[in-house]
Formats: C-alpha cells, structure tokens, sequence
DNA sequence: CAAACTGTAACTACGACGGTGGCAGTAGAT
DNA sequence: ATCTACTGCCACCGTCGTAGTTACAGTTTG
C-alpha cells in the first residue's frame, strides 16, 4: 500500500519555510499551495516541531518558522518527523514454532528488512532542504527565460 | 502505515519451498506454517508464480514448487513480486502552480524518493532464498546442541 | 473587544488489508 | 466412473489508517 503522504506534505512545508526564510507563514498559506487544509498542515507541522525542525507562535501574526539552517535539515529528518512504524511490513502473526522455518524465519527477517529500511533513510539523509530549494529557484529562473529552453534536445 | 505483510509471506514460503525442495508442498501446509489461511497463501504464491519464481500443479497430489535455484532468487524478486506501488507516498493532490515552490517540488520529490527506493530495493536484491536458508539450517543445528548454546557471554 | 492565528478533538468517506466461505476445474487414487 | 485432494478464483466481511472537514477552545496582536 505504501506510506502516508506526510513526508511529502513535510518536505513541501519546509521548503516553503525555507524559501520564504524572513518572514513565518501561516498553516493557511502552506495549505493553499499543497491544494490542502490548514488543519492537516497544522497535523503534520506540529510532528515536524515536535522533532525540533520547525516551531510556531500563536495569537495574531502567528506562523511557523524554521528551528534550523535548511542545510542543516534532511529529507530524512522530515521523514522521520511524520512516519512512525517500519516499512516493509513483518507477519501479521507470528509463524508456527512446529515448522523448522517458521522457528527462525522471523528473527532473519527483521534483520534483513532493518537493513533494507536503513539503506533507504540513508539515502534520503543526504539531500537537505537547502538542496532541494537551490533546484526550485533554479527551476525558477529556467522558466523566466523563456527564449532559452533548458536542456534541448539538439544542443 | 507501512507495506503489506505479503513480503513476509512470499519470502516465508519460497524458504519453506527451498527446504522442502524435493517434493512440492500444499497451500495448506505453508498455511500451516504462517498460521494462517490456505486462500490468501495461493494468492501470493499466484503472484510469485506470475513472476516466474514458482510453479503449480493442479489436482491431486498437486502443490507448489520452486522454478528456480534457490541461490537465484533474492528477497528483491519476492518483494517486487507481490508489492505494487511507490513505498514513499507523493503528493496526494498536485500542489498549486501558482506558488513558486508548489510549481516544482513534485518533479523533485518524485526524483528523490525513486532514489531512496532504489537503495532499499538494491539491499533486498543481495539476499538470497539460499542465504536465508542457510540460516535457517544454522540456527536449528544449534537448536539441537543444548549443551554448548551459540555465543554465550563468557565464551 | 475584535481579528487572526495555533491547537486539538470529533467526525466522515474511502481504500487497502487480512481473513473466510463457496465453488468450479483438474488430476491422481481406487 | 467416482472419490479425493488439490489449485484458481470470486465475493464478501471487519478492521484500520488516511485525507479531509467542521467545530471550538486558547493565545496574541491591533
């Protein structure tokens, strides 16, 4: 089935944060560029400042703010941020102690999952947001050059 | 929420296949062993055969039974087999093109999370049905030696 | 006080999952 | 030929996680 779409939502948060660095944003602003709902901005925001990546002030004037330099944060502190359990599904039940391989076969997986799921977060802990936000901008500035599309095909 | 468990299962029953692999076994004896239910074995064991890494024979005296050595086979293969989708979810609706992140961090996402997949995916493809076997055998062989139990703390 | 925020609980709709029963088809056993 | 033991497949159920929404209490600023 998949995760939950929360990483995503976090990782567009705190990009938005970062590009708009001055000033805190609203859950409403985000919301309206993830085509969302400020309560479940607000949900995922708050996992992401209960992890120490982001934090808010309340009242009038309120938002959220970065708690650390973008380079600092990675997709995979986002990630962490926001998905609980493992991914790679383990028994639903645990399997017969009669059966020679349902004895063991548990204890190997775990292991071999572990190690699956880690070689994932590893590599989602080397793109940072500050990465992801310098690709943005410069995706941005292709799209002002009208005349100079990027990458064509004869060049 | 994490995957299926189907992984689980898949793997579970190619090793009981690769222990077995003389004779063929029933869907109701590697039921047997998940402590679960003849049905929902077939429909895994359905897709590991679609992938070519099992074969059935019907009627009497029918069962299952590898179609490959089990040294060819990695927990990859099972995995791929019987779990569709992306594991890292994207947006759930595309973000807004008005907003200058929104514009792009889709296309960005999605090249980021195909890499964290592909980590994980190529750390499942270096296991094998045969490794994990042999672990199995290795772990019941000490098993059946009470009186010198594996790595104790003082050895 | 009023306005604009966060924070949180409750609720709905939906889809995937594990599990179950039923039944047609197939092949060996007698 | 019939019985038996399998696969293959469909339809169904209860449960759970998720996205989305409404509602409302609390907090800060103007």
């Amino acid at each position: 089935m998949g995760l939950s779409s929360r990483s995503a939502v976090a990782i567009h948060a705190l990009t938005m944060l970062a590009r708009w660095g001055e000033k805190s944003l609203t859950s409403a602003e985000i919301a309206d560029s993830l085509e969302s709902n400020p309560v479940l901005v607000r949900r995922i925001l708050g996992s992401l400042r209960d992890a120490g990546l982001v934090w808010s002030t309340e009242g009038r004037n309120g938002g959220w703010s970065l708690a650390r330099a973008p380079r600092e944060i990675t997709l995979h502190d986002a990630y962490s941020a926001v998905e609980a359990g493992p991914i790679l599904s383990r028994h639903a039940h645990p399997p017969s102690a009669e059966c020679e391989v349902g004895r063991h076969i548990q204890g190997l997986l775990e292991g071999e999952f572990r190690d699956a799921e880690r070689a994932m977060e590893e590599r989602l802990g080397r793109t940072t947001i500050a990465h992801l936000l310098r690709q943005v901008l410069e995706r941005e500035r292709e799209l002002a050059l009208p005349d100079r599309p990027p990458a064509p095909a004869g060049a």
